[in-house]
DNA sequence: TCCAGATCGTTGACACCTCAACTATCAATG
DNA sequence: CATTGATAGTTGAGGTGTCAACGATCTGGA
C-alpha cells in the first residue's frame, strides 16, 4: 500500500482526506475520515429535506426535539439539546412560528422564559417526514452490518465519555 | 437499563441523542451519535483556532489543503477537496489572498481557470498551527485506545465506500 | 469555421451559526 | 425591602454555507 488511502471502492474524487501528509499519525487520519463521513451523510440529508419537503434540518431537528416533549420546552433547553445558541435559536423558531408549526406561550412560573410548542400543524408536518427521515438514514449507514452499527456504537459511547470529561475538565 | 442511554460517564445535559423515543432504530441512534461526537469535537477546534490563532476552521483547511500541492490548485480543485461550494471557496479564498496568505495565478493553459498558491506567509502561518492543530486532535481522541482507533478507521473504511456507492448510483 | 454545450469562477440572495451586548426578570443576601 | 449577581431571551454584526444566474472560456462536431 503505497498511498494514504487503503481501497475504497468507487471513491471519485480527492476530498478532506487529501490533508494527509504519508508521515501523519494516526488521530489525525481518523479524524478527518470521520469528519468526511458525517458531512457526506449530512449533506444528503440535507439536499433531501429540501428536495422532498421544501425544508432544511435545523428546522427538522427543532421539530423533532418539541415533538418529543408534548409539555413543551424553553428556548435554553432547545439549544442545550441541539447544540447551539440561543440567538439560533431565536431565528429558527421566529421562522417555524411564522409557518405556524410552532407557538412560543408564556412560561407559567417564569416571566423571563417562553415555552415553545408544537403546533398541531407543526405536529403533522413532522410525522409526515420523520418515517421517510428514518429511511433515508437507514440507507446512508447500510454499509455497516447490524453487528457493526452495534460495534459502533458502543464505541462511539466511548468516544462521548471522554468528551464529555474534556468539557467538564476545563470549567 | 430502563432508558436509551447506557452509561456515558459524566454526561450533563441531553443533546441531539435526546431526540430519540424508546422505540426508535439501530440506524437512527447511531447517526445521532455519530453526529453528537462529530459536532462537539469540531466545535472544540474551532474555538481552539479562534482563541489561539484568531482564525477559522474553513481558512485553515484550505490553507491545509494548498500545503499539500505546492503547485497549487485551482479554484474548483479546492471546491471538491473541501467539500464545499465554489461561490464558497471565492469568499474564503478572497480573505485569505487579503490577508496576504495566498495568491490567485492566472492558469497556464486554462484563461477560465486560476490557480491558488500558498505565499511564504501563508506557508509559515499554517505550520504554524498544523502542529498545535494536530495535538488537539489526538487530545479529543484520546477516548479510543490505538486498537480501537484502528478498529474505527476500519470501519469506516467500509462506510465510506458504501456513500461512495450510493452517490456514483445517483447520477 | 463556427456554433452548441460544457466548464470555470464570480456574484447576489438567503439560511445558518457564533459572539457580544442588551433588557427583563429571578433569586439570594443583607 | 433593596441590592447584587445570575439567568432567559433577543438583537446585530460578521463568517460560513447553499443555490441559481451569469459572463467568459474551452471543446467537439457539423
Amino acid at each position: 500500500m503505497r498511498d494514504s488511502d487503503e481501497d475504497l471502492g468507487p471513491e471519485l474524487v480527492p476530498d478532506l482526506e487529501s490533508r494527509l501528509h504519508d508521515g501523519d499519525h494516526q488521530a489525525l487520519r481518523l479524524w478527518l475520515r470521520l469528519l468526511a463521513c458525517t458531512t457526506r451523510i449530512e449533506d444528503q440529508i440535507r439536499q433531501r429535506l429540501r428536495n422532498d419537503f421544501g425544508t432544511t434540518l435545523p428546522r427538522f431537528d427543532l421539530l423533532a426535539q418539541l415533538e418529543r416533549s408534548p409539555d413543551g420546552l424553553t428556548m435554553r433547553e432547545l439549544s442545550q439539546r441541539l447544540m447551539v445558541t440561543g440567538g439560533n435559536v431565536t431565528g429558527i423558531t421566529d421562522q417555524l412560528e411564522a409557518e405556524g408549526l410552532v407557538v412560543r406561550e408564556p412560561h407559567p412560573s417564569d416571566r423571563r422564559s417562553v415555552t415553545v410548542r408544537l403546533t398541531p400543524a407543526g405536529r403533522r408536518q413532522f410525522k409526515r417526514m420523520a418515517a421517510t427521515h428514518e429511511g433515508w438514514i437507514v440507507e446512508l449507514l447500510a454499509g455497516w452490518s447490524p453487528e457493526e452499527k452495534t460495534q459502533v456504537y458502543a464505541l462511539l459511547a466511548g468516544l462521548k465519555g471522554h468528551l464529555a470529561q474534556l468539557d467538564a475538565a476545563r470549567r
